[in-house]
DNA sequence: AAGTTAATCAACCGCAAAGTA
DNA sequence: ATACTTTGCGGTTGATTAACT
């Protein structure tokens, strides 16, 4: 049975305002990709007149940007892919887009959606009422105590170190800060490979493997942050970033503000 | 084997910024 | 300068698949 059949039969491709919607068929994606062969990237909208296509410009976009698109990677995301985007959301938070373009062939789709199930899983880890909950949430609390004895005592041992990486920081955060006051628009700053190399030498950037990274899942507080109290802007994400170097230096833990940030102490 | 839950992913929506007439 | 259109982004939803009971 084809997928344009099953659609029907399931009442897939819904018809919004003239427009389909719903999961795409091969035939569309052929006349998607024929479109962007002939007319390349962009002008959307004319995609649905240009090429017989029944979507509207964003669909079509979309579907290109996500799916069609020849420089995708498949696959799953690799352990160092992971690294970076954990290392990028603790400086960035969730632009994925801005991620997305330290990672050549992944969305940011796909990033978001990798995040969020990671994320997802290691927030479920919270206790309810039931009572073999209860036990495992006891583990889990004197896990979380120990690792925590485990990471003050890396603290304090890296201290110094961070002292020295924090000044660093200060320094690029200023500059940063100059940039953007002087040139507003198309601030973002994509990954920079050797910024990573310096702080991660400076501070013995962590292993990366999964165990080690989940350890630092569990001091995120629940929500993922709306598009309204988000780090969206760039001065956000400086300041967020002073707010580390506060809290490295005085008290730790203070608000979950804080707590969120304590992700990215090992990294910067 | 059947039912339930969790994980994953594609696609949509609303909003805001950028571009254009 | 302004209104309108287009594009891009982040959040959310819903369908499907896998794992578990």
């Amino acid at each position: 049975m084809s997928w344009a059949v099953m659609a029907g039969h399931f009442g897939w491709g819904l018809v919004d305002e003239g427009w389909r919607k719903g999961p795409w068929t091969a035939e569309e994606d052929k006349l998607l990709i024929e479109y962007v062969r002939v007319h390349g990237e962009g002008r959307w909208n004319s995609v649905a007149r240009l090429a017989g296509l029944n979507r509207n410009g964003k669909s079509c976009r979309l579907r290109w940007v996500n799916y069609l698109r020849p420089d995708l990677k498949r696959g799953q995301i690799t352990p160092h892919e992971e690294s970076i985007i954990l290392e990028l959301h603790a400086r960035w938070g969730n632009r994925w887009s801005t991620i997305a373009r330290s990672l050549p062939g992944r969305t940011d789709n796909e990033i978001k959606n990798y995040w969020r199930t990671r994320f997802k899983k290691n927030t479920k880890l919270s206790p309810d009422n039931n009572s073999d909950h209860k036990t495992k949430a006891r583990l889990l609390k004197r896990q979380q105590f120990q690792q925590q004895q485990l990471l003050l005592q890396q603290q304090q041992q890296q201290e110094q170190e961070h002292l020295q990486v924090n000044q660093f920081d200060m320094k690029r955060i200023m500059s940063l800060l100059d940039e953007t006051e002087h040139k507003p628009s198309s601030s973002e700053l994509p990954y920079v490979p050797q910024l990573r190399q310096e702080t991660a030498t400076a501070v013995s950037y962590p292993n990366t493997n999964e165990q080690q990274v989940g350890l630092f899942y569990p001091m995120i507080d629940g929500n993922a942050s709306g598009s309204g109290s988000d780090s969206s802007n760039e001065a956000d994400v400086l300041w967020d970033g002073l707010w580390n170097l506060d809290d490295i230096n005085g008290n730790l833990g203070a608000t979950s503000k804080v707590s969120l940030h304590n992700l990215s102490i090992p990294y910067c």
